[in-house]
DNA sequence: CAGTGGTCTAGACCACTGG
DNA sequence: CAGTGGTCTAGACCACTGC
């Protein structure tokens, strides 16, 4: 029998003799084993999801998960790695295992990767920023269509100006669904104080997991040109963002312009 | 006593009463503990680099790593997943774990990140190739800088352009150490039919492992204009790599100009 | 000191591959 | 069928944190 199939808490439910390491699909067709461990990696994520367990927090220890799916340490320990890995959850020996949260400083450049040319993030600090625009809009079709849903509805549109050193070097515009993001206004966006993606986790309980990117060098038109104080002439790398929330969920959609003369776009390859 | 300091096959030597699980410096300031498994990555690390097991060839089973490591095959394992999860190993269920190789198709894309704006990498196909130039010149200062060696030293030069349905789309610079790259030329590298990261394994014995990428807007000078077939107005992406081979030793410098009006540059970020 | 995550072991069994 | 990697367990002990 498949645990995730069982509730696992209730203990008036009959008690299961034993749970199987497989994963039985009722259709019979490929049998698609699954391993335990794979298992209990899907009802952690339902309890991150459910907000059971929310960001910053600590979740229960292994040995407490154990017990409660009713599997060995090892086989929790497991599923937990891989959640680490994928930066939904934090481990600290001694401690415990807490949910991941875009309030900590060091996964700040996991999203944004412009760095200065002379390398010293610490000297230049972190970026002003200036909302310009926050209003409610029918989605157009192509946000539409990356955030999967239809035209008529409504979505969020923000733009903003980033400054490094007071120079004005970042130029996006983002859409976000507005089911998830009522009451987002431009006001509460300039009241908070820490990166966008923080907001979103506390106030709309919406958390960013991960994110796709398409990069192309453009150049500017003419409000780009006035916003970012550059001549039409200045290439921009143009990033287009498709973010991410859990179960592969597109949450947000955002394009920017980056000027590239005293910064770049770092990326790793491994 | 540090399993790593100690011959492992040598069966002359005289056999430890056990192995222990902290690695004891001598010096004794910060006591520096090391799991055993990570001695094992360490020595497994080294076999790869001296040779002893060849890109796409079969490393021995984890039993046999445990018996010659004298450790427990679970130990084994997990060195081998930190390596496969850094790409350095390819696990095969039922065959055995493998050298990775840059022959394979699924890692091409792997370190050239440029896909058609359709979408369809399998129509567009490989792209072609047209090396302009290879030369041997005295290390700029900015690529001996980056491959650390001395300005005095020799390193290969190569410029080439890629194409797409015979559209000019990447004009790139490379720059290789020239103490490991002895004897390559530019007829050696129209000759060699597939990724250029497979011939330097194959031919050179140099395995680019990871790399780093800074990239930027540009607009290109003249040469560069008549290279890709393009105005000196069209805004290119500029992509500085350094790649490295194993332990963090930089092999390649790299300078790629991309146009990106029917091709992006694809990013994730996890 | 107790509680947490981190390492290591030994053994059992499963899933997959190829002869 | 034997050999490989993959999963799961139970138990021991270590390293780190904070009371």
């Amino acid at each position: 029998m498949n645990i995730a199939t069982q509730p696992l808490i209730d203990s008036s439910a009959p008690a299961p003799a034993e749970v199987t390491t497989v994963a039985s699909p009722a259709h019979g067709l490929t049998p698609a084993f699954s391993p335990l461990y794979q298992q209990i990696k899907v009802l952690i994520l339902q309890s991150l999801q459910s907000g059971e367990w929310k960001p910053s927090a600590a979740i229960p220890s292994e040995m407490d998960l154990a017990a409660r799916f009713k599997v060995s340490q090892g086989t929790v320990r497991k599923a937990i790695d891989e959640l680490a890995a994928e930066n939904l959850l934090v481990r600290r020996q001694g401690k415990g295992t807490f949910v991941a949260t875009h309030a900590e400083q060091h996964v700040q450049y996991r999203f944004l990767r412009l760095f200065p040319d002379d390398g010293d993030l610490q000297a230049e600090g972190p970026a002003q920023r200036q909302i310009i625009d926050c209003k409610r809009v029918r989605a157009p079709s192509e946000v539409a269509k990356a955030l999967t849903i239809r035209q008529t509805e409504a979505v969020l549109q923000v733009r903003r100006v980033l400054s490094f050193a007071a120079r004005p070097t970042i130029l996006e515009d983002l859409w976000l669904p507005g089911a998830q993001f009522k009451g987002l206004t431009a006001e509460r966006l300039r009241a908070y104080h820490g990166p966008m993606y923080a907001l979103f986790e506390t106030e709309f309980g919406v958390r960013m997991v991960r994110a796709e990117e398409k990069i192309r060098a453009v150049l500017p038109d003419e409000d780009q040109c006035a916003l970012l104080k550059i001549d039409a002439q200045t290439p921009l790398l143009s990033v287009e963002r498709t973010a991410y929330t859990y179960n592969d969920v597109p949450m947000e959609l955002r394009r920017g312009l980056y000027l590239t003369d005293t910064h770049y776009y770092r990326n790793a390859l491994n």
